[in-house]
DNA sequence: CACGTCACCTGCGTGC
DNA sequence: TGCACGCAGGTGACGT
């Protein structure tokens, strides 16, 4: 389910809900789901922590707590959200945490959820042990258009998949990269080095203007999981092989780049 | 360093 | 109805 949009749009929700309150317990009902301390340590270090602050890191949501920080990433198909703590147990809960009761609201938890498992949590000491590896935020003034020239002509690699490695730029997935190539009109399978300066200008632009789109719509909702989000009615080339491109009527293409699924208009972005 | 392949998992849609 | 298959928003560990 989630990039950058869908995260920042759960980490938008769930933030006046849960700044200041408490943890009270921890419940791991996937063992795998934490990476880190071990389970029997879970308990003793979360109970009796503030949530000082909900803020988003590239795809990770990050709780700020009171000595520690607690990471979930949502990988392909999790969720993250508050139930009444007299909820019954649905069966892809994977991490359940007892929340302080908030005012005159009833008591409440806050529910990891993720049907594939594949879908992580964190608790570390320093932020740098989960996100030393990321790249710059694209939507933060550290990303411009010269870093992200620069970036590009020190590798020799494919777009499509450089845009996805984490460590280069930090919260695009499959959905968002293939909008972006579209809109800045570049084929996914053009070579980092080969882009020219002011295609790289419009690469920047095309990055941002679909992550912005993105949020504005509360992210996009493409199945069972994720519910709300707007976003999946806007794609311009993603999910549409066979249907006509918005700019030039041109029949999308599907292929596969990477191993992933991906969407093109062979027209707009001629591989050159 | 860049790329291909597999692994991790479950569930949904399609076609026979 | 059942069943096999392909596909899915992500990443990390391998081997070449």
């Amino acid at each position: 389910m989630p990039e950058l949009p869908e995260v920042e749009t759960i980490v938008r929700a769930l933030r006046p809900k849960l700044i200041g309150r408490t943890i009270l317990a921890a419940d791991l009902l996937w063992p795998r789901t934490l990476v880190t301390p071990s389970a029997s340590q879970l308990q003793e270090a979360i109970a009796g922590q503030d949530i000082l602050a909900v803020a988003r890191r590239g795809k990770l949501i990050h709780l700020r707590l009171s000595t520690f920080n607690l990471f979930v990433h949502l990988r392909m198909s999790g969720d993250l959200y508050i139930k009444e703590a007299d909820a019954l147990p649905e069966k892809h809960d994977r991490l359940i945490l007892t929340l302080s009761p908030n005012g005159q609201a009833k008591a409440q938890k806050l529910v990891f959820d993720d049907a594939r498992k594949f879908g992580r949590a964190w608790l570390v000491r320093e932020p740098q042990e989960v996100t030393g590896k990321l790249g710059p935020e694209p939507l933060e003034d550290g990303f411009t258009p010269q870093s992200l020239y620069a970036g590009l002509q020190a590798r020799r690699r494919q777009l499509k998949p450089l845009l996805l490695d984490q460590s280069f730029l930090a919260g695009l997935g499959n959905i968002y990269t293939d909008e972006a190539l579209h809109r800045a009109r570049l084929h996914p399978q053009a070579m980092s080095n080969s882009i020219k300066r002011e295609q790289a200008e419009a690469l920047w632009e095309a990055i941002r203007a679909v992550l912005q789109e993105g949020i504005r719509r509360n992210g996009a909702s493409i199945d069972w999981v994720y519910r709300g989000g707007q976003f999946q009615n806007h794609f311009r080339v993603y999910g549409r092989e066979g249907q006509t491109c918005p700019v030039c009527g041109t029949t999308i293409q599907r292929t596969v780049v990477g191993q992933r699924g991906t969407h093109f208009c062979p027209v707009c972005q001629p591989r050159e």
